[in-house]
This record gives structure tokens, C-alpha cells and sequence, in this order.
DNA sequence: ACGCAAATTGACAGCGCTGACATTTCTGTC
DNA sequence: GACAGAAATGTCAGCGCTGTCAATTTGCGT
């Protein structure tokens, strides 16, 4: 009933483990037999048992991808990663398996001993915060278990995908120093993900080079949500001096400022320029649309997964990645008031 | 070094058949003996291996998601969706694949094969629009796999989760109603969509209980999206006499309507109401708060795929449970002008 | 205490593949 | 043309579990 490699192998009259080559790309198949074998598996619509070669191999052709669980604010960005990485697997016959962690308590422990155990993963790709989480890191690295992190915080020694966003968020308070803003506030996200880290330093960059004093009360906390970018505005709305223009440093915290922009009667961008980062589909969603850093998330999640089956495969050691940011300016930022 | 069922079958003093039978559960088990090796399974940290049971059995204890790939129009709703299922998979030592269909072309029936040929899933978890697609439906009985749908058109002869949405749509026109409109526009949804029927449906129910006439220029046709929303919007503010209140089939598209109408220079709720569907997270990152009918995303994620596991497991044969609606009436509503 | 069906347990092969190691078939060399 | 060494291929056991079917134990009526 089912087509097993070692039909393959007697209709090619090679032995199983031949065709146990060639299905492993193994380089020591003459390339004559390589190809039979090949057109064998074709003609038969040979597929390989994904479960016997977990079972026998070392190898499960299964990847992880982990990510934080707390709410889900980011869904969009999660979905759009998973979706990229999708892709990569399909392109490499791997599998995978999604898996939100929570990262109080132990629970992420016996979640990750579990997937390393039970379904011997081959490779684990994460998404920040995880990326740079110590005892998951070190819990992978004891299981010998590879992992690919899209935007790590530590970038040496890990593989993965980067974006350069302290670049980008310099570039972009740059165009607002450009539309003649001097008081520019910012957003930032929540204290231990790198994204807050590089989106603050490209603010305080571009200050810098455009020789603005920096001024910490332009600088309120916020934790990437639509809720606390609320917030984080209404204070900033009780300042004695207005900003005019206000970075967030995500989308939805870019909304929340909107939102409360609104209910404070001040028009953006007339009274008010906002900017957002990550371009997410809210983004073109608003009124006025955001101005906004464009991450490109599914590209992101493709490439981190490729880079760790480049791994797998042996195919060399992976790479760190770096993929392009692009400004998207937009009708929420305009020339100073 | 891997605990295996044979260890705690020594450990126990019974034959690994009897072990694999209470990890089966198995209902041919003396107590005494169950609660023996249920003590050693758990002392040892004994853990299956899921690919040798997947190699040996008949079942992989795997299930599939599956879902529709066109863009990622929803993927806030699929996102939660997911999640859902994963928490039930958990509870019940179940794994998901996640798996994307494109819906054109035959490439799904590949796909689904991988999944039955390859994976040997147990069974499949469908969002709309697959729920209904018949090739897809077809192949999968085919296959015998078992499938559990989400919101699904046809409601007999499938287990799942639905909810009451042609009741919930009336309700939320009603209330339109009450608040003194009378020209009340519908932007439908995309065609083949249950939901899109549904709300439809409830639209009309209602517009006949208030015993105002059904006005075919107050409907016009959406696809799900921000942008279809602006369309949609644009042609309803073209007519002659405009309505005062517009019910998109979801939030998106009342998303759109928001900025058409800021684009158009409306002042919503003042000049206009709007109404979405399914309180995405977006309902309330607008101005104002969007009104909507809460729709459990989640938990009929969880549910489906309870129902699913119910039939797995052979405790009865699965229903297609209903989910509870919720008003959810915000700022983006008011009296007629 | 005895017999019989039902309840419980066990023996054993084998799921489809790969790892370790053995064997055969090529190379090029002198 | 014989030979070492590399290249290519083969043999075989076994990964950890479950299906099949056989063996044993138990419960119960007489």
C-alpha cells in the first residue's frame, strides 16, 4: 500500500540503504545511480516516513519555532514571521512545529525538554524576547540543540536575521528634524527587548546629529501596546510644553498616541506628528496613515529558518542576516506647527 | 539514557504490552496494575516517543491546522485561533502543524496528502473559507481523516464550533435601529464566506423586524479587507441620499469605512455610525471605539479542537458546539442625525 | 472444589528507516 | 597486469513502540 524506500530499491536494484543515501544527499552515491534512484523515487511517488526517520536516525526533520506567550500583542508580527518560516520549511521538506512559551516560571523548561525530548527537534528558531532569554539559551545549548533568532540582541555567536534599527529609527526622527520638529518625544517599548534598546539609541542618534539637547522627559515608558502608547501620550500631553512630533516605538503604541491625540482634541498631524515603527497592517489602517520604519517580518522569519537549515544541513556554519529597512512616510507626520 | 516504555515495564515487573496498553488507556487495565505503571511512568519521567508510536501504531497523535493563504487578511483572527488549538493540543499530548493552503490550483491537494501520507495526522482543524471546500472536504474523506471546522457553512454532518452569527448580526442592526436609523448600509463580505451569508442574512432579519425596506443601493459588496472597506465606503458616500449608518461584515472593512469617511470629511458617530464584526484588537485601537460582536476566536480554536480530540480518543462522536456572542457597543455608534 | 467464560496479561514480529561496519568495484601506479 | 587506496555499495541489527494472537488469571455458578 505504501511506496517504502525499499521498493524504490528493488525496482532500481540498488540495496535500501542506497536509496537511504540519496534521499540523505549523501555525497558518496555515484551520480548515475543517484540519478535512477531519483527517477525511482519520481515514478513511484516515493515519500519518506517522516516518523521512521525519526525513530532510526538522528535526525527528525522537525523545527521549532518558539515564541513569547504573555498576551499576544504582536499577532500580526508573529503570524507573518510563522508564515516565512513556513515557507522555508516547505522548500526543505521540513516540518514545524509551533510553540508559544511562557517564560514565567519553569513552565518554558519542561516545555523545551519536551519538544527536544519527545520530538527530537533538529533546530529551534525563536523570535525576541526569547532570542536573548538566558536560561532558554543555555537550556538549547545543553541539549546541543541549534537555534536560529530573528533580531537577537547579542549578535555574535548566534545565527539568524537582523534588521539595522537603530539606523532606521535614526533615519526616521531624522525626517522629522527635517520637517522642522525640535521637541521630540519618544515611546519606548518594553525595557529588555533589543528593539526598545536600537529604537532609543537611533532617537537619542539622531538628536544628536541634528543637535537637539536631549531632554528626559521627552522620554516616557511604554510596553508595545495600543494601551500603553495611550498613556504614555496622555503624559506626555501633561507636560508643560507640548512635544510636536512623537516616535513611538512600535505601531500600536504609535495608535495609542492617535487615540489619545483624539480624545485630547489635538489633530494629527496639524497639532501633532506620529511615527510608529514595523510597518505593521495598522499602519495604512489609521487616519491619518502612520509614518512608520517598514520590518520586513515573513522575509525575516524565512530567512532565520533558512539560515538554520543551512546548518542542519551542514552546508556551512549560518549567518547572521541583515535584511534592509525602508521608511514609510505617511500623512501622520507633517512640518512643524 | 532515554527512558523507554521497556524501563518502566521492568521497573513495574509487567510486560511492555501492559505498559503501552495504560498509556493508551486501554480499557482492559486492572486498577492496581494501572496505577502501578502510571506511579513508575511518572517516577521515571518516562516520556513516548512520539515517532515510534507513530511507526508502530496507527496513530501519530498529530493534528493539522489548516487555513486559507491567500494574503493574511485575518491573521490576527488565525493567530488567535491557533493559539487556542495549541492550548488544547497540550492538554491532551497532542501536536499541531500549522499549514497553510493556497486554494488555488491543485497545490492543496498535495499538500493534504504530505500531511495524511507523510505525517499520518490523526485528524484536521479547518478555518473558514476550507471549512467548505469541497475538493478539500472530499479528499480528507477520502483519506478517512477526521475533520473538526470552525464556523463552517454546512452545519450538519461535521463536528466543531460555530456560533449564532446571523443572530448576532440582527442584533446589532437593531440596535442601529433603536438608535433612530433608518438607512442602514451593509458592506458584504467576500461571497463563498459563511460569515458573509450569515451577517448578510442577519442584516436583512433585522431591517424586516423593524419593518424598514429592504434597500438593495445600501448593499454593497467587500472582500474582508481595509481597503475593500475604503471602496466599499466611497461608492455608499456617492449615492443620492446617504445612509446614516453603515454595518460592515467585519472589522476591517469598518475600518475602512472610518477613514473613507475621514477622507470624505464625516465625523463619526456624528454624520455616521459604523459597525464591524469579530472585535479584532483593532476595534478599539481606532477613534472612536469601534462597535462590534465579539467573537471568542480563541476559544473556538480550543473548542474545535477538543471536539476533534474527543472523536480521536473514541469518547463519543463529536459535536458542533455553539459559542456565546457579545454586543459589543462602543463609541462608534450613535443617535441619527 | 470444578469448569467455563471473561478479564487480564504476555510473546513476538515488525512498522520504515539509518548507523556501523563489511564488502565490492573502481582508480591510478609501476 | 598486479596492487594499494579510494570510491561506491551492501549487510544487518535495531530505533521504541503497537498489532495480533496466544496464554494466563480471575470470577462465578454449581
Amino acid at each position: 500500500m505504501r511506496v517504502r524506500l525499499e521498493d524504490v530499491a528493488r525496482a532500481t536494484g540498488v540495496s535500501p540503504k542506497t536509496v537511504s543515501r540519496v534521499l540523505n544527499e549523501e555525497s558518496s552515491v555515484k551520480e548515475s545511480t543517484r540519478q535512477k534512484v531519483l527517477a525511482a523515487m519520481e515514478s513511484m511517488n516515493y515519500r519518506p516516513s517522516p516518523a521512521a526517520r525519526g525513530l532510526a536516525g538522528s535526525r527528525s526533520f522537525l523545527v521549532a519555532m518558539l515564541y513569547d506567550n504573555n498576551d499576544n500583542p504582536a499577532s500580526t508580527y508573529l503570524a507573518e514571521v510563522q508564515d516565512g518560516v513556513l515557507d522555508a520549511c516547505d522548500a526543505h521538506r521540513y516540518s514545524m512545529m509551533a510553540c508559544p512559551l511562557r517564560m514565567r516560571g519553569q513552565d518554558f523548561i519542561r516545555r523545551v525538554d519536551a519538544l527536544v525530548f519527545d520530538h527530537h527537534i533538529d533546530g529551534v528558531i525563536m523570535t525576541p524576547p526569547l532570542t536573548d532569554y538566558a536560561p532558554l539559551l543555555q537550556r538549547l545549548k545543553e541539549h546541543g540543540v541549534p537555534y536560529s533568532s530573528i533580531s537577537p540582541v547579542q549578535r555574535d555567536s548566534s545565527i539568524g536575521v537582523c534588521m539595522d534599527e537603530q539606523q532606521a529609527a535614526k533615519a526616521l526622527v531624522m525626517q522629522l528634524v527635517e520637517l522642522g520638529h525640535r521637541r521630540i518625544a519618544h515611546i519606548l517599548g518594553i525595557a529588555n527587548h533589543g528593539a526598545s534598546r536600537w529604537r532609543m539609541a537611533g532617537y537619542k542618534d539622531a538628536l544628536a546629529a541634528a543637535g537637539i539637547p536631549f531632554d528626559a522627559q521627552y522620554v516616557v515608558q511604554g510596553e508595545f501596546s495600543f494601551g500603553s502608547g495611550v498613556l504614555a501620550a496622555r503624559e506626555l500631553f501633561a507636560l508643560p510644553e507640548l512635544p510636536t512630533a512623537i516616535f513611538a516605538a512600535n505601531d500600536d503604541m504609535a495608535a495609542g498616541v492617535m487615540w489619545a491625540a483624539n480624545e485630547r482634541g489635538l489633530k494629527v498631524p496639524r497639532d501633532l506628528s506620529v511615527c510608529g515603527f514595523d510597518d505593521t497592517p495598522l499602519a495604512t489602517q489609521l487616519w491619518p496613515p502612520l509614518t512608520t520604519v517598514r520590518q520586513p517580518s515573513r522575509e525575516m522569519g524565512k530567512l532565520a529558518a533558512l539560515q538554520l537549515m543551512e546548518l542542519l544541513r551542514g552546508r556551512g556554519p549560518g549567518l547572521l542576516v541583515q535584511v534592509p529597512y525602508a521608511l514609510q512616510m505617511r500623512e501622520s507626520t507633517a512640518r512643524a506647527p
